[in-house]
DNA sequence: TCAGAATGTGAGGGTTTATCACATTTGCAA
DNA sequence: TTGCAAATGTGATAAACCCTCACATTCTGA
């Protein structure tokens, strides 16, 4: 959060801080913004979030909104990093000491859980990774976060599995993780008992790949 | 497409044509002015997609494309639901003589490399159903669709296993199902060979869940 | 032939994103 | 304290879009 995005100028600026706010004054109203832009999400989506309607929200004028994101995407962007960052400190924390197949299976049952549950609570999270596929800086985030999740997958099962192909292993965290994300959006947007069976079916399912029968 | 929808002006015109076509003339205009959104979509997506553009390039006014379209989602939809048309036909009929466990592993891994060359090809599609998440009814149809085609699933599955739980059957192809697009989507996403990869890993996971070992 | 339905047109209304020239506040060195 | 450059704040306004509507043209069936 410190430093400063803006020093490499080149390769797109996509979605970073036109400016970033140095001052205390500026710093309280860049998250002024970020809540006011958060509540609207949660109310209509993300499509429906409207500049005027930030600013005014947060107290600002839209000259000031513009001074500190490029454009209205990376407003999107800058929450979807948070919860990215979020999730990785709490996933690297519940894979870290796992040692065994059953170790796996209990932490890994759990992180779904926890997940479900935040899906199901946080509105703004559930609708920031629903428009991911249409822009495109937002889908980088996402895989290079899915990516890096995976690999806390992949750094467990060379302790359990040190003899399996590394590549293989590479590829089945990629999509077991990826295909988790995809069964969570798929259980909220039906009713919850159904959720419910599709979240425990998907625990199954990965956890069948993971850790074998 | 001869019905009028009209008829049932309540509960949100999501999406339907705002008059049908009934004249040879203007069934040939519509036929251009999706060829053109296919076109445009293909090139710069649903979303970069201008209406101003889309009648351009079909050679018709804007006024033309708002008399057979009521906004610009319906263009998506219309051509969304081609797609889902179009293979639901060819879902059915792969897994129609599905007989025994060898057969629906056949099978399903040919519907696979299908629609995975399908997604490769088309933009469109792939395009579209990217967008899917941020449209409500676009959503809808994705997911009735997705539905529809476990159903080809479970029905196999009876067949296969009479003595499993009828609902554990239909979750389990739901799940599959569902996880089958996010997994195309993410093998497109990624170079040719990780994608490759990808899609085979899904196919062990998904037979393996859906043969057994 | 002709009335009414279907179809076609494009200027313009209304909304929203984003810019910019200018005003105000802050940090800091003299 | 004072003065100045950098940081910050503002809102009218440009620009880009979606979509409507009053009116023109073409078709169909009697």
């Amino acid at each position: 959060m410190d430093e400063k995005v803006a020093a490499k100028p080149d390769q797109a600026a996509i979605a970073s801080p036109r400016r970033s706010p140095s001052q205390q004054r500026s710093r309280e109203r860049v998250e002024r913004m970020l809540a006011a832009a958060s509540a609207l999400i949660a109310e209509q989506g993300s499509d429906a979030m409207r500049m005027g309607e930030v600013a005014e929200r947060a107290g600002v004028s839209i000259g000031s909104l513009y001074q500190f994101f490029p454009d209205k995407r990376a407003i999107v962007w800058a929450l979807a990093e948070r919860y990215t960052a979020e999730s990785q400190a709490c996933i690297a924390a519940a894979l870290k000491d796992v040692g065994d197949a059953e170790g796996l299976r209990r932490a890994f049952s759990e992180l779904v859980d926890i997940y479900y549950r935040l899906f199901l609570a946080e509105p703004v999270m559930r609708d920031i990774w629903s428009g991911t596929q249409a822009d495109k800086a937002l889908r980088e985030l996402e895989l290079a976060d899915s990516r890096a999740n995976a690999e806390f997958l992949v750094a467990v099962l060379k302790r359990l599995r040190p003899a399996a192909d590394p590549v293989q292993l590479e590829t089945t965290a990629f999509l077991v993780w990826q295909m988790g994300e995809a069964a969570m959006r798929l259980a909220i947007s039906v009713d919850r008992e159904e959720g419910g069976r599709l979240v425990e079916a998907y625990k199954r399912m990965a956890l069948r790949e993971l850790v074998g029968e």
